[in-house]
DNA sequence: GCCGGAGTTGACCGACCGGTCTGTTTCTGC
DNA sequence: GCAGAAACAGACCGGTCGGTCAACTCCGGC
């Protein structure tokens, strides 16, 4: 039935998802995402061509759910400089919830995928630049306001916002080495005068 | 011959180095590490006893490495808040340098490498943070100079050379995606201020 | 001068890898 | 109610995986 293919589909990016946040793409393999997703290897390859195809898929679906919290986050009215913080909750949020399930913070996927594929499969690569581009534009708002009401000075957004996702995911990294999600929301805290010190060390123009 | 045998071993290390380095753990196999090692399989596991034993001490190596350009660093004249930032050259370098020879920029190997493992493998787990705690000395040493001078309130050093190294960690992430080793440099310029607002929102003694 | 052990070799192991193929079932459009 | 396509099943493919093993070389100590 097409109601149960869509959602056969969607099991398969759901339950990769999981496993490669768990232990990357390497070490998870064809079999164990069929018999974890309750379905065949027949099934696996008709609806992806390839393991690394489903890679992408993950990453797009992954990055999409992210960057539609962030945009929550940015159209909210609360104050821009809320605002930039809250954004590291989303993360925060999302590894505390990994982390009660499976004992252990999962890290992020785009972050954690990007050494073991960039390279090798273009398309991850791809995909790993559109997640990163995903999530500048809600993050990219909230800077634009900073600069709007005077907090930060002029300031090139898009390097602005992929700041804001390194600190994010340096963060992340820290909450797994120490399986401790609060660790993110620390870095929040010195993510505005981060900017503020890039701003008035590189202007916008240079 | 025994000087053979432990330029043997050196060579294995080296070459699991840069091959984690490049595509990960799980999609690296022990035959490629031996033939690119010049070795045999018989050889590689006398040396170690796993392929992740290999992995440790890929590790334990690299963050040594690295400790000790750190330690040069921490040690060297230049004012403390020079010497913070010149921290973030010792990756840049290092990322300039693989690029240069491999053609695109490698990332880290503690940080590459901690989701695929850090859960599976508890050696590996162990290895991590042992890196993480020698990085953290020179770093922390600096950051107490800061605090000497009175360019920092005071601050939990242990918990600040770990945002240093989150920062270090976020730029490796960019740098790696945009194939360009300078956007962990750009990291850098924000450090001091991003520890000066956690320093006045979180009191060490909390 | 030979003995023991470190170093090294390469064939070999079963398991599992990603991926293919041939069906069978199930839904849909007509 | 049937034709055709989409969904699903699962046996099967060659190759590679991490790891083992018995044999051999080589060298320092006695």
């Amino acid at each position: 039935m097409r109601a149960a293919s869509i959602s056969t589909r969607d099991t398969l990016i759901d339950t990769a998802t999981e496993l490669f946040l768990g232990r990357g793409f390497g070490l998870v393999g064809t079999n164990e995402l069929c018999a974890a997703s309750g379905i065949n290897k027949g099934t696996f390859y008709h609806f992806f061509p390839s393991k690394s195809a489903l890679m992408v898929a993950a990453i797009d679906r992954y990055s999409e759910r992210f960057a539609a919290e962030f945009n929550d986050i940015a159209l909210s009215g609360a104050p821009a400089s809320t605002r930039l913080e809250r954004f590291f909750d989303v993360p925060a949020k999302a590894n505390r919830a990994w982390k009660s399930t499976h004992g252990f913070a999962q890290g992020c996927l785009i972050g954690n995928i990007s050494l073991e594929l960039a390279v090798v499969d273009p398309d991850v690569q791809h995909a790993i630049k559109r997640a990163i581009a995903r999530w500048s534009m809600p993050i990219g708002h909230v800077i634009n306001a900073l600069v709007a009401e005077g907090t930060l000075q002029d300031i090139d957004r898009a390097a602005a916002a992929e700041i804001v996702i390194a600190l994010m995911q340096g963060g992340i990294l820290l909450a797994k080495v120490h399986n401790d999600p609060s660790r993110i929301t620390i870095l929040a805290h010195g993510a505005l005068s981060h900017l503020r010190a890039l701003a008035s060390s590189r202007p916008p123009a240079s």
